[in-house]
DNA sequence: TAGTTATATGCCTGTCAAGGAATGTAGGAC
DNA sequence: GTCCTACATTCCTTGACAGGCATATAACTA
């Protein structure tokens, strides 16, 4: 693994890694259950758990066999930091504001992939 | 085009993308000066605003041969509500959350791409 | 109209990240 | 030790996406 950091920002591009964090954020999960939670296969979900990880998005303790897996909320404070301007820039038109966000809600459970 | 939709999250993984929007969240600006800024080809740039355009972000208006692009930043509002219940996740241990933040803040320009 | 400025877009290439399949590794029970 | 459960990792394929270069398109002026 070479020098390359991920950011956060990449790491919350991808869908499945914002539910896992969603799940582990709930309470602590073993790679199993997030699997099934997700509907998804074993080693992909162990993939994106480790790309959490290295992000420090997420904390793993050994319980016999089982991984579980819990929220490191820390790296957000960056995306927090930077989202932190742009609260300025919509503090007007907040009823239209949100119903737009009703609308965007919509986005990620729509599309395929 | 097909109906594939980007997400705010996607939009926001490319750091070229996010400096953009801090730009034109200051002040009106044309494709030029978004290039001469960050010192990226024009075309790239235009490419960049077309993802912005499209996922809501920026919007623009013709002056003369220019075209002016401002933030829309009511998209945003979907990436504050995800993280909303997380800033509940890291209420405590503040100090030593923003020393953490100090770090991460330098890694997006540390990184070569 | 031709010429100029400004930008969008098409084509191409290279890189990279995601998943699938297979397998290696870790932890425990008997 | 063997066998089982749980998960990490490797190898490979594929599709997405970014930039470079060239050119098409848009807006304006003389």
């Amino acid at each position: 693994m070479l020098d390359r950091v991920t950011s956060v920002f990449e790491v919350l591009a991808e869908p499945r890694r914002r539910r896992i964090l969603d799940l582990v954020r709930a309470e602590e999960r073993s790679v199993g259950e997030l699997a099934a939670e997700l509907e998804a296969s074993q080693p992909s979900v162990s993939k994106h758990l480790r790309v959490l990880r290295e992000a420090g998005l997420v904390e793993v303790r050994v319980a016999e066999q089982r991984r579980l897996y819990r929220l490191r909320p820390e790296p957000l404070l960056e995306l927090d930091a930077w989202l932190a301007p742009y609260r300025a820039a919509w503090g007007a038109g907040l009823d239209r504001l949100e119903r737009h966000l009703a609308s965007m809600d919509d986005l990620d459970h729509r599309r395929p992939r």
